[in-house]
DNA sequence: CTGAAAGCGCTTACAG
DNA sequence: CTGAAAGCGCTTACAG
């Protein structure tokens, strides 16, 4: 008998149901060379103890552990917690956990930092959210360290095993089309901050189904943000005061949007009459502002699945899948220009 | 020489420095029998050869793993994101890392889930985030396991030891008395959704204030809400319809409160020259709706650094607060009521 | 289909 | 202050 004070061990179950500790092992591991019937005896047997197989001992043994790890430094609260739900959803039922590493994409250290947490760790593999997914230098690094990465991007910027992309270039151009099926002509960009792949997808897009539509995008209808509110109204101030005033603004992210919201309220500009606003991510502020905004979704907690299968279980259907489409959500923030 | 191609182990340190595992392993583990000497050497030959002692072996042999938990369900992205940067802030340079488990508090087979989760992955310890911090069963389970614990809560749910707590009845009392100062009298209430002990505390703060101020509060002027921004625009519609329309509402969450904000948009009226308006989080949209929103905010990230502490150095100075003040963060939704 | 032996990389008493 | 032996709870070749 066990000891009743401490938790079972393979070994408790395995004199119980008199076999090999080894035998026991084939059943934890679902080997296929296993009798149905001593399966079914060591099945009872555990499920008697209510015996859970350390992981820790596995780890050591196995020279890996069961943890994924979640590298991020999104500023985006509800994107990193979408994906980490789609992760969840990945590794249910599973033996692996999520460990979640905020990292500081300006520390100098980073690099280092982020080594030192490979090695302490050891992790089966890591997520990697934008915009730090976007660091070659990082997924160099995890090569090298031999941890297994996926990241997550707007654009392909690894093979197909190491990427979950939306398709933001595609998708601004869509959010273009809408404003100008409206009748927009006149339509800025508040553009997101240098040295973001997202920010210059985006900017790509625009440029692009402006230029399809035979539109011209004056300089002064073009401003950076960085990708914060503030410099989202700053931005929008400016776009406002233009001798030529855009009729329409397409903001890189909903942060800068909703800023864009205020600046024109501030110009005494309704929304959507006097200026029609989109802005990219389908965050929650933008269904909760005023007027709820139109924005671009993206399918985040599908992509956290998909992406810690790809690490887990990559024969998995759904772990194939690599680009996401995102979608226009039509709310009340654009409306066909004043005439 | 340890073979260049695998990462060194404690033997590799051993050999090389010529002394035993065991006292590599002293030096590891910081024991004070050690000469400086000894010392000196060992350390020098682990710098050389950068060796990382292996978590699962050190798990394994200690019968403790070096993964603190985040168990939440909280509804508010930043909330939950600012806390694990304070628990990250606490086990940063140790050795230690955070694992998160959102949890379903509907699911009736919560609890069961959470006993696999604790058993499968032996964790040191686990943080609670409200509101599932408030199921008492749960913090019993971890006991039962032996399982440290530390819950966020908005009031003393548990010892000194197992708590970071807000103050959360005698902040909302100061949010009454802001707007008792400036004239109000008729000041409404959304509650937050039943069994919610924030709730609770909140409307009780709410009712204790404004009997300290000898106003009525009339039945019409209390409306419960679930905390998400439609029922805090649904409830605050209704407030609007009183027979005797209250001047200022506290809204149990900036969530609701920005649901107010549209309802009084709604009924033409302007905040905060028709209508205040004051929230509790100061959670990110309550800067970024309009105007700014006038709320509590609280040390969210302070909170979760504490109760790291608590769990991985229960002496240190920081771990033994409890009581974290929050503090009433003004900014454009309360004015004085109309004359 | 099953088992005895050795090993994963560390720590814990126990000596000295 | 330091070390040899045994053990933490698993798995991996290797036999049979």
């Amino acid at each position: 008998m066990p000891k009743s004070n401490k938790t079972p061990t393979i070994n408790d179950v395995a004199r119980l149901s008199g076999v090999s500790k080894k035998t026991v092992s084939r059943v934890i591991n679902r080997s296929a060379l296993l009798s149905e019937d001593t399966r079914t005896k060591v099945e009872a047997v555990i499920a008697q103890l209510g015996y859970v197989p350390n992981p820790q001992a596995r780890a050591l043994a196995l020279r890996h552990n069961f943890l994924l790890g979640l590298l991020h430094d999104n500023p985006n609260a509800q994107t990193v917690l979408n994906f980490q739900e789609g992760v969840l959803d990945a590794i249910r039922e599973t033996e692996f956990a999520l460990v979640v590493r905020p990292v500081d994409r300006h520390s100098p250290t980073m690099l280092d930092d982020i080594r030192r947490f490979l090695e302490q760790q050891r992790l089966y593999g890591v997520l990697i959210l934008p915009p730090i997914s976007e660091n070659d230098a990082l997924a160099q690094l995890c090569l090298e360290m031999g941890c297994g990465y996926v990241r997550m991007g707007s654009a392909m910027l690894d093979d197909e095993d190491h990427i979950v992309a939306s398709n933001d270039r595609e998708m601004v151009s869509q959010a273009v089309d809408h404003l100008v099926e409206l009748g927009h002509r006149k339509i800025a960009l508040i553009e997101g901050p240098e040295g973001f792949r997202s920010a210059f997808e985006r900017r790509e897009g625009f440029m692009a189904a402006m230029q399809a539509h035979g539109l011209a995008v004056l300089p002064e209808w073009r401003v950076q943000g960085t990708y914060r509110f503030e410099s989202g109204m700053a931005a929008a101030t400016r776009l406002l005061e233009a001798a030529d005033r855009p009729t329409a603004i397409f903001a890189s992210n909903d942060e800068m949007a909703a800023g864009a919201f205020h600046a024109a309220r501030l110009s005494d500009l309704k929304v959507p009459d006097d200026l029609s606003i989109i802005g990219f991510d389908d965050s929650p502020i933008a269904a909760h502002i005023w007027p709820p905004m139109t924005t671009v979704g993206w399918p985040v907690r599908e992509m956290g699945r998909a992406a810690a299968l790809k690490l887990i279980a990559p024969d998995d259907p759904a772990a194939q899948a690599f680009r996401f489409p995102a979608k226009l959500v039509k709310r009340l923030s654009v409306a066909p220009p004043r005439a």
